[in-house]
RNA sequence: GCGCCCGUAGCUCAGUGGAUAGAGCCCCCGCCUUCUAAGCGGGUUGUCGUUGGUUCGAAUCCAACCGGGCGCGCCA
C-alpha cells in the first residue's frame, strides 16, 4: 500500500495548501496504520499538527480538509474522530483490483529499489582454530537476512567474513604442534577443527608454564609474519581446516555466499594506512604508540581519547585493519554503503572508526556506515548460555540439538495422528523446522535486547514460532493438493471478489508487505518481517476456519484460491528474506 | 568516573509522539461426518522502573535518580 500511501499524502498535502495557503508548502502529512480496526485502515493526525499553524481547532481543521480533499477512488468518505484524528477506510473495489494487480506478479507487487546500491556487510566473523559458539549465531543470521533483503530489492550485496585468521595465537598453535603433531603442519586432513581447538588449550597451557615455549612462540609468530614458507603452509593448513568446519555450519543455516576477507587480507595495506593518516596530520605518538585522538571520547581525566592504530611494539591492531577494511570497501569495491552487524558492546568501536574515517576522507559523506548492533543469547535464568560442564555451546551442537528435538516432536505427533511416513520426510521436516525454529526465533525478537534461548519456547507448535508459519504454508498446499489445483493455471480472469470480513481482512494484510519491506531497510530490524509474517499467518487461519475454499461455489471459489495462493507465496517470500526454509507437508 | 544499551501482564517479548498499551505462553471454557485441530473462538492479567519537565497528546522526547548488562589507550 505505499503507492497508495504516498498517493494520499500528496492529495492531503494539496488539500491542506489551497485551504490554509502556501505556507504549508513545506508541510509533509504523516499517515499510520489505524491504532485499532474500530477506526477504519489508515489514520492520520495532521489536523492535529496544523491546528496550531493555522490558529483552529483540530476538528475544524480536519473538517476543512475533508470537504477539500477527494479521496473517492480508493476510500470511503473520511471520518473525523476523536481529537482530530482523520480515519480512511478502504474500498473493498479498490483492495481487489490491487490484489488483481500483484497476483500475476513474481515480485507480488514489491517493487525493485532505485537506484540500486552496492552494500558490503560485515558479518559472522568466526576465530580460526576455534570453534563456532552462539556468540556467532546473531551475527551470521541477522547479516543473512539483511543481505536477503537488500538482495531481494536489487541491491548488489557483498557479504564478508571477516574471519579471525592471524595474530599471535598462531605462534603458539604452530610451535605446539610441532612437537605434538607434526604431520599436522604439512599434510592436509590430518588433523580436524575439533583437534586444533584441542592443540591450541595445550599450546596455551604450554604457553603459560613455559618460558622455553613462550621463546619458540614468538619465533613462530615472526617466522609466519616475515612469510617463511613453511609457516605459511601450516598457517594455510590451520585456516582449511577451520573453514571445512565453518561451511558446515554455513550450509546448515543455509547461509551462502559469504566472501572470506579475513584480518589477513588487509596485513599489506596496514602500513599505508598509518603513513596516510600520518600525511593527513591526524597521527599523534603518544606513549609509544601512533595513535588519532577522537572528539567526544573521553578517558576518566576528560582527556581526549586515542584510537591506537600502530601499537608500541610497532604491530597493528583491529582498529588499523577496520580502517584498512573501510578505505578496501569504498575504493575497491565501491560500497554505497557499509554494514557491520556486530555485537553491540562494539557500538564504541563502531562510532570511533567512523570518526576517523570520515576525518581521515576515506568514508565520503555519500558513503553510509551503519553498525548493526545486537544483544546476546542469553542461558534459562538470564544468565550467559553455557553447557552444563560451564563450557560456551558449540553452534554445531546447538543446532543438532534444535533438529533432534524438531525430530522428536514430529515422530510423537505422526504416532498421536496414526500417520506413517518415510524416513526421507522425517528427516527432511525435522531439519527444515529445526534449523527454521532457531533462526526464526532469533530473528523474531527486536535485535538489541538480550534474549533467553529455549528450545521449547521456539519449536513449540503454537504463537509466534517457525513451525506456526510453516503449518499455515503447508496448508495452502495442502488445499492445492486435495483439489488438485495449480496455482499456477488457475483461470483468473475472474476479478477478485471479497465478500466476507476474513477475505478483507486478509487482503489488507497482504497488501502491507511493501510497507512492512519498507521499514526493515530503513531500520534494519529483520524482526518486522517476523511480526508480519506472524500477523499474516494468524489472519490466514482465521479465513481458512472461516472461508471454505474448495466447497465453495464459484465466482468466491476461485476467488479464495487466489487468496490462498497470495498468502503462500507471501509467507514464502517473506520467509526467504530471512532465509527460512518451508515444506510442502509436515 | 565517563559512555552506550536495557527495564512494559505471572513468564517470554512486540510496540520509540497519537485515540481504551498489545501478542504468545500459562490457566479456564467451547469447536474435528467438511481443505492437516501444529488450528479457531471466548474468558482472566498492567503504578509501561521512579520523579519531574516539554507537548493539544508521552511507554515513546528531555533531565535526574533507582536497578541490570556491556564498553572505556596498546586483545580482537
Amino acid at each position: 500500500m505505499k503507492t497508495f500511501l504516498e498517493q494520499v499524502k500528496k492529495r492531503l498535502k494539496a488539500a491542506a495548501v489551497s485551504t490554509f495557503g502556501d505556507e504549508l508548502n513545506d508541510f509533509e502529512p504523516v499517515i499510520d496504520a489505524a491504532s485499532n480496526p474500530a477506526f477504519g485502515d489508515y489514520q492520520t493526525n495532521i489536523a492535529m499538527v496544523l491546528a496550531s499553524k493555522v490558529a483552529q481547532p483540530p476538528r475544524t481543521v480536519a473538517q476543512k480538509l475533508i470537504a477539500a480533499v477527494d479521496l473517492s477512488d480508493w476510500c470511503q468518505t473520511p471520518e473525523v474522530a476523536g481529537p482530530g484524528f482523520i480515519n480512511l477506510r478502504l474500498k473493498k473495489e479498490y483492495l481487489e483490483s490491487l490484489l488483481d494487480s500483484i497476483k500475476d506478479d513474481t515480485r507480488i507487487g514489491i517493487p525493485l529499489a532505485s537506484p540500486a546500491s552496492k552494500i558490503v556487510i560485515d558479518m559472522s566473523s568466526p576465530n580460526i582454530a576455534k570453534e563456532m559458539h552462539v556468540g556467532h549465531l546473531r551475527s551470521t543470521i541477522i547479516g543473512d537476512a539483511l543481505a536477503r533483503t537488500f538482495s531481494f530489492l536489487g541491491h548488489d550485496v557483498l557479504k564478508i567474513n571477516h574471519v579471525g585468521d592471524w595474530g599471535t595465537q598462531f605462534g603458539m598453535l604452530i610451535a605446539h604442534l610441532k612437537d605434538a603433531c607434526p604431520s599436522a603442519l604439512s599434510e592436509p586432513d590430518k588433523v580436524n577443527l575439533g583437534d586444533l581447538v584441542e592443540f591450541y588449550k595445550e599450546a596455551r597451557k604450554n604457553f603459560d608454564a613455559s618460558e622455553e615455549f613462550q621463546n619458540s612462540s614468538r619465533q613462530e609468530v615472526v617466522a609466519l609474519q616475515s612469510g617463511n614458507p613453511e609457516s605459511i603452509q601450516a598457517w594455510q593448513l590451520i585456516c582449511n581446516q577451520s573453514r571445512k568446519a565453518f561451511q558446515e555450519i554455513y550450509s546448515l543455516l543455509d547461509v551462502p555466499d559469504l566472501i572470506e576477507r579475513g584480518e589477513s587480507f588487509y596485513n599489506s595495506m596496514l602500513p599505508d594506512v598509518v603513513s596516510d593518516l600520518k600525511s593527513c596530520g591526524l597521527l599523534v605518538e603518544d606513549q609509544g604508540a601512533q595513535c588519532v585522538f577522537l572528539d567526544g571520547f573521553l578517558n576518566e581525566q576528560g582527556e581526549p581519547l586515542p584510537f591506537i592504530v600502530k601499537k608500541r611494539d610497532g604491530g597493528f591492531n583491529y582498529a588499523t585493519t577496520d580502517l584498512a577494511g573501510i578505505r578496501h570497501r569504498v575504493k575497491e569495491d565501491h560500497a554505497d554503503e557499509l554494514i557491520y552487524v556486530v555485537g553491540a558492546g562494539q557500538s564504541a568501536h563502531f562510532a570511533q572508526l567512523q570518526q576517523v574515517a570520515r576525518k581521515a576522507g576515506w568514508l565520503p559523506e555519500h558513503v553510509k556506515m551503519g553498525h548493526v548492533p545486537f544483544g546476546s543469547v542469553l542461558g534459562e535464568g538470564g544468565k550467559k548460555l553455557q553447557t552444563r560442564s560451564g563450557e560456551t555451546v558449540r553452534l554445531k551442537d546447538l543446532l543438532d540439538e534444535a533438529v533432534a528435538s524438531a525430530r522428536a516432536e514430529l515422530e510423537g505427533r505422526l504416532k498421536d495422528e496414526q500417520r506413517s511416513e518415510s524416513e526421507e520426510f522425517i528427516s527432511q521436516v525435522a531439519q527444515a523446522v529445526g534449523i527454521a525454529a532457531v533462526k526464526y526465533a532469533d530473528l523474531s525478537l527486536n535485535r538489541i535486547t538480550n534474549y533467553i534461548f529455549s528450545f521449547k519456547k521456539m519449536l513449540s507448535l503454537q504463537g509466534n514460532t517457525a513451525p506456526y508459519m510453516m503449518y499455515a504454508y503447508v496448508r495452502v498446499q495442502g488445499i492445492s493438493r486435495k483439489g488438485g489445483i495449480d496455482f499456477t493455471k488457475l483461470d483468473n480472469s475472474e476479478c477478485l471478489k471479497l465478500s466476507k470480513d476474513a477475505e478483507v481482512t486478509l487482503a489488507k494484510c497482504l497488501l502491507k508487505f511493501d510497507e512492512v519491506i519498507d521499514s526493515v531497510v530503513q531500520d534494519l530490524m529483520p524482526n518486522r518481517i517476523c511480526e508480519y509474517l506472524f500477523q499474516l499467518s494468524q489472519v490466514f487461519n482465521q479465513f481458512y476456519e472461516n472461508c471454505p475454499v474448495l466447497n465453495a461455489d464459484e465466482p468466491a471459489r476461485t476467488s479464495r484460491l487466489l487468496l490462498c495462493d497470495l498468502t503462500a507465496r507471501t509467507l514464502k517470500v517473506g520467509l526467504s528474506l530471512l532465509g527460512i526454509p518451508l515444506v510442502e507437508r509436515m
